[in-house]
RNA sequence: CGCGGGGUGGAGCAGUCCGGUAGCUCGUCGGGCUCAUAACCCGAAGGUCGGAGGUUCAAAUCCUCCCCCCGCAA
């Protein structure tokens, strides 16, 4: 055992890295996640994923609602850490927690910093049509994901990628890179590389909103962000009032004289006059009916050349 | 009990409010047309209308319960 380590995180994407740290030579000593909370169709309560696994190997789990109090500080100095791993929390860390392990909060970042700094920087390096994105271990500081690099590796995007897949390489890449800096930690090699602030981008929160379609938009545009927001939020907008989820498409190159929005085509898939280009939908859903094949939907009779897609008249 | 939509031949849908012979587009099969075709024309097969019970002379349609799928919300 080299290192006492304390694991913050909550969802799916951190799970990789809380297995790495078990299945390494140091000692989880405790597992900090979000509190379970109703979710999902029926308001069920849910354990947050990281909680399964930390249950699953007999690693204390605490859920506190509130990090900037004294308990929470106290329970941490019990645990002792020598160092606290952070993926996917959810929250920003006080100074008195930043500074309490001795060599401080390192944490996962699904990007290459300072490029994508923020709450998604999976679904917008995808959403702006990004070839390459990677993932980040970096020493924490009070500032969001502005802390020193230790430690960053790149991967591909690839062209047809979602969200939800490329997020599952990055988990995958992230708990990798995160076992590695914890072994240069160890042998005095890890080496903080502060980051260039002049050439940073910001990956807001992705809000439902920012799922709607900007019919004005370029093709290539709305594409990629069908990529970067699968499958949540998705990108959709509106048939006849009800909600068009857009599972699947790509741009296409091509002048129209259409007004965006406008349908221009049906059949195998079904195009969509943009800003720039038509966007070749091959996949959608209306809201409570299945997901069905552009030449399914096609078929349904429900929309055909001329209709017009977007935000119903108010 | 968070709100809402849906389950109808192989696929997608209409019909349900106002019970009365099961309809449309596509696919499949057979035939025709054509240099040819995923095109066109003619014809055919294929359905316990999610399940159970109830009301009725009569239920896809009305009532009750159950199963499954999905959108919102997180």
């Amino acid at each position: 055992m080299r290192f006492r380590i304390v694991f913050l995180g909550t969802p799916d994407f951190a799970v990789p890295s809380l297995r790495a740290l078990i299945d390494g030579p140091d000692e989880v000593v405790g597992v900090v996640c979000q509190a379970d909370r109703p979710a999902g169709r029926g308001q069920k309560v849910r354990m947050p994923p990281v909680k399964v696994v930390a249950a699953e190997h007999a690693v204390p789990v605490e859920q506190p609602t509130k990090i900037r109090n004294r308990a929470f500080e106290d329970l941490l100095r019990e645990w002792n850490p020598d160092i606290i791993v952070v993926a996917a929390y959810g929250r920003i860390l006080p100074t008195n927690i930043l500074e309490l392990p001795r060599h401080g909060c390192i944490n996962v970042h699904a990007s290459v910093l300072p490029k994508y700094r923020g709450a998604a920087p999976i679904q917008w390096a995808i959403a702006r049509g990004e070839r390459e994105t990677g993932v980040t271990i970096m020493q924490m500081n009070e500032a969001m994901d502005e802390g020193d690099v230790l430690l960053q590796r790149a991967t591909p995007i690839g062209p047809n990628e979602t969200a939800a897949q490329l997020s599952e390489r990055l988990a995958q890449l992230g708990a990798e890179s995160l076992i590695d800096a914890l072994g240069a930690l160890d042998r005095g090699e890890l080496v903080a590389t502060p980051q260039d602030d002049a050439a940073m981008t910001l990956a807001p929160m992705i809000a439902k909103a920012d799922g709607e379609i900007d019919w004005g938009m370029d093709a290539d545009e709305i594409a990629w962000r069908s990529r970067g927001f699968h499958p949540w939020p998705s990108v959709y907008t509106h048939l006849a009032g009800k909600l068009l989820k857009i599972h699947r498409a790509q741009a296409r190159t091509a002048s129209t004289d259409a007004t965006p929005g406008t349908v221009a085509n049906t059949g195998d898939t079904i195009e969509v006059a943009t800003g720039k280009g038509l966007l070749a939908i091959e996949e959608l859903q209306l809201e409570g009916r299945k997901r069905l094949s552009a030449a399914e939907f096609s078929r349904s009779g429900s929309l055909s050349v001329g209709t017009r897609l977007g935000r119903p008249a108010k």
